[in-house]
DNA sequence: ATCACTTACGGGTGACGTAAAAATC
DNA sequence: GATTTTTACGTCACCCGTAAGTGAT
């Protein structure tokens, strides 16, 4: 019987080239590893090692022991994280989003439904998102494009449409449209966590500068504070209204409207399925 | 950090439903064991096991713990008998062989092209011989078919003809030939270690018996003493020579003719290049 | 009462750390 | 002399076994 701290520390070898770079980064003292290293070779009955001067290498043997020690360690990882996954999604739904639109609506619906568990979210790029979902991190995430993914099931759950914040000054400000070139070139007060929305408007208006804060109020006050144009969407205006000294414009581009998908794996789509009849109903009557 | 035992641990619960018998495989005392699944629920934080009546058994976690469990056990397993067959297959040729023939000429030659490796043979079936070449345990091994496997190659490496051996008072003793049919039903003296020539004579000789003898010179002596029916082949012939009292009449039969094919692992031909043009140099000289 | 598991306690293996030596650069 | 590994020794964690206890059949 092979124990797993032999093959963790066999593993940490072989990455790190030698016995002190593995212990420190093990935390364990390097005479510890050592042992450990011959303990190993005895258990196996076979070299594993060489001694190239004063270094400790792996032969030919080492190297497909140090294999099979990731192979081992990552599936006992994965044992480890799929079950916590799976215990947490029987209690917990854990909502990826790749906007905060969402996130601003969606999760109070999901209470409602599902009262006895827990809604969490995050918001991640797209890949991390559709990575996460297969893994079980997420139960749900939410993109702006349909994955072709056949293991993914994908609702449509709403639409968001970006405005641009002009204090009442501006000259662009009794505009009923605005385009991203129009406003190219000026500087933004901005969210820092916006998700897909930073990419947007960088790309959009790369003359450009975003002055980032984190904090909503904080942003809130700059912005009444400030003259410099901000951002809104439809959802944003309409839960938390409208500033009087400012004139919120459409942003007539297409890339300025975006779909959202509310994405879950194949076989959990009946689990939610009182979730998506919701989010249908909601469409309907927007 | 789950350890070696643990998962062993939960694996033999898993295959045998209580602790108890768990323990009792494992050699272990069943307290030791209720004390380790209970640390691996803990490490992993959720819970695997359920209490029904007074059993302990695995909940929906604890069968894919279980899984994975298996897995880890495997691939370590794995790994072990892996590397040590590699190290073997560095100093010794383990040869198998489904016939005893072949393996009273080849070693010989084995050794003299090879005087650094140890030759070892086993006697096996063709089906344990492909799983024993394809999984590293047999360097070489010799077929009396040829085997269609892609990663495998094979040369023709001899043939062995069966004969009947007969004592001169048998009404049969003058022919030149025999038929298994002749035979049937008559009873023959037979070493037990044969190969695949005891399901050919079972097979072409239904009605007859075969009376086993596990050693050589116990056989020598019983057939010299004895009016059954033998059996020899051109090769023991040829090596052990004749008894004066008896005649050795081949079977005339096709069944009694075979050809023996030396195959390795189609990585490892170029390694045994030497002994596949000795094998061509021998062929085109008989 | 029997069976399966849990709890409690003591013992011994062995994994680790510290300190110092050996070997190579 | 600096770096890396090995050796030596003491300590403590923890895994196991024994024995007694609990709960279900």
């Amino acid at each position: 019987m092979i124990e797993m701290y032999l093959l963790e520390q066999l593993d940490a070898l072989a990455q790190h080239g030698t016995l002190i770079a593995a212990s420190e980064i093990l935390h364990i003292t390097q005479p510890s590893m050592s042992r450990a290293m011959r303990k190993l070779e005895e258990t196996i009955g076979v070299p594993l090692f060489e001694h190239k001067g004063n270094r400790l290498t792996l032969n030919e043997y080492g190297r497909i022991a140090a294999e099979y020690a990731r192979r081992i360690l990552d599936s006992q990882d994965e044992m480890v994280s799929r079950i916590r996954a799976l215990e947490r999604s029987k209690r917990t739904i854990l909502l990826g989003s790749c906007a905060p639109g969402p996130l601003m609506e969606l999760p109070s619906l999901l209470s409602s439904l599902y009262p006895d568990l827990t809604i969490s979210t995050e918001l991640r790029t797209e890949e991390e998102l559709l990575t996460g979902l297969s893994e079980h991190v997420y139960q749900m995430i939410i993109l702006i494009h349909k994955p072709e993914n056949a293991n993914i099931r994908a609702h449509l759950c709403g639409e968001e449409h970006l405005f641009c914040g002009l204090p009442l000054s501006h000259p662009l400000a009794k505009k009923k449209a605005i385009s991203f070139s129009e406003m190219d070139g000026e500087n933004f007060l901005m969210a820092s966590e916006v998700g897909f929305w930073d990419q947007v408007v960088r790309t959009q208006m790369p003359h450009s500068r975003f002055l980032l804060q984190n904090d909503p109020s904080a942003l809130s006050e700059l912005v009444s504070s400030s003259s410099l144009p901000s951002f809104a969407t439809d959802i944003t205006l309409r839960l938390y209204g409208r500033m009087a000294d400012r004139a919120f414009i459409p942003f007539s581009d297409t890339a300025a409207i975006t779909q959202y998908w509310c994405c879950c794996r194949k076989e959990e789509e009946l689990k939610y399925l009182a979730w998506f009849q919701l989010l249908e109903r909601r469409a309907n009557t927007a």
